[in-house]
DNA sequence: GCAATTAGTGTAAAAAATGCACTAAGCCCC
DNA sequence: GGGGCTTAGTGCATTTTTTACACTAATTGC
């Protein structure tokens, strides 16, 4: 493709891509193990150059369904990275995209990329390549605020799924426990939820009713302009956060 | 600048900038009036290329202080936009920043691009060149989410201002008219103003109180992990938006 | 001094958030 | 088959926050 641009402007572009998953109880990220330099051997976002032909969403759609197989999943473009020296091969921007994933439809793709794939659970991570730390970093802040914005909960978990793991979802991303009682509450007060009128089988406890997301009410809800306010300290057990302890502003 | 990427990968890049400023009670944008092809003649926002020993928030700093002659000033990056086609003359992806300005501050430039630089009400713009309707669209939704999350108000205005003022920014910013006592008791119970023991002159009418903002007492608080959330509905007077009255969920 | 204009102030009612503890249902093991 | 273990599920009272609303105060200009 021709262009009327000076290559003195010009630079490499790249998408990174934060792969969120959701299971047993943790928040997980998909990491590339670098098979090559710089930061051969150490983990990374998984990302790639965007085509002189393609669009930035299309470039990070790419990079999720080599990776993963799977297409039309939740996918948000967050933040662009460009310091001048972050890549160690010369300049190299990225405009990060995070995505949220149901992990049981992930299925391990045969391209070489996706072989080193791993899931790690964000919380005890290492440093990762790059500024990939500061990517991952942003991604989560985002993830956090959408979660209280909208309920996309439902991204991360199957099909069918009980109160309580919702919770733990939302305990996971917001890093503080909620109340059982009040959460409930709030949840079920949106009317996005409905009881598949079965139970949890398999487990050595009471089974737990399961609910679905009811995703065209919700369709319907956004486009009448609904707002899924969830302020972090409407779901709060506990103040065990200075910022909530001030909420009241 | 040498690197061992291939030319195919490489990509123009620009920052664009939105520059904000507040006056006459009207949210103003600085435009640009394009002096060449493509667009000649329509209003653009002011952006430029970003050289390739340059960090993004770098160029957008000087694209601003090329135009305005000011530096120091509220700057945040928003979204990446990349369509194929968006640049009539070859791929152009562009980085897009706003910046929160004092009016009163702003002196004209003598560079040519500031001399075809001038203020637009927000309200009443016709359509911008390449993409920019979207690019300010953006920027406008993360102004809104702004001002309801940290009291950034204070970048707009005087140094010295009456809360009228100040609620007049809020309105024009959220686009909505609030109550003017609930306004007052919300934004005094941040703690954050000081009287200046001084009153309006030169007003045909009785004398607004001087207030300014305590922006070492705000440092401190953000620093404390202090929410500034202002939920649109809180400051509401009336119930004139489909959200505001679901604003329970 | 009076008309016009904007500044400034309090309270009561409704809605939302919070904190808290017991019973229910199923599995497992003995 | 009974008792222990584990997690599910449920309500209410208190506190906090939001909301709606109308009059008096201070100044200018005529």
């Amino acid at each position: 493709m021709a262009t009327n641009f000076d290559n003195y402007f010009k630079s490499a572009f790249t998408v990174d891509n934060v792969i969120f998953g959701f299971d047993e109880g943790d928040l997980k990220v998909l990491l590339i193990k670098r098979g090559e330099e710089p930061h051969i051997g150490e983990w990374a976002l998984p990302g790639y150059f965007v085509r002189t032909d393609e669009d930035l969403d299309t470039a990070a759609q790419r990079v999720l369904s080599e990776l993963t197989g799977l297409t039309n999943v939740y996918l948000e473009q967050v933040h662009t990275f460009g310091s001048v020296n972050r890549h160690d091969f010369g300049r190299v921007i990225t405009i990060s995209y995070f995505s949220l994933i149901k992990i049981a439809n992930y299925t391990i793709q045969p391209s070489s990329i996706a072989l080193q794939a791993q899931w790690h659970t964000v919380n005890d991570l290492q440093h990762l390549a790059f500024d990939h730390d500061a990517i991952l970093e942003a991604c989560l802040q985002r993830l956090k605020w959408l979660v209280k914005t909208r309920p996309v909960g439902f991204e991360l978990l199957p099909p069918k799924f009980t109160l309580t793991e919702l919770q733990h979802l939302y305990e996971a991303i917001l890093r503080r426990d909620l109340d059982k009682r009040n959460f409930r509450k709030k949840i079920l007060s949106m009317n996005l939820l409905v009881d598949c009128a079965e139970t949890q089988e398999g487990v050595a406890h009471r089974p737990a009713k399961l609910y679905k997301f009811d995703r065209k009410r919700y369709n319907k809800l956004v486009a009448q302009g609904f707002n899924f306010e969830l302020k972090e300290s409407r779901l709060a057990h506990k103040k065990d956060l200075p910022e909530a302890s001030m909420s009241h502003l």
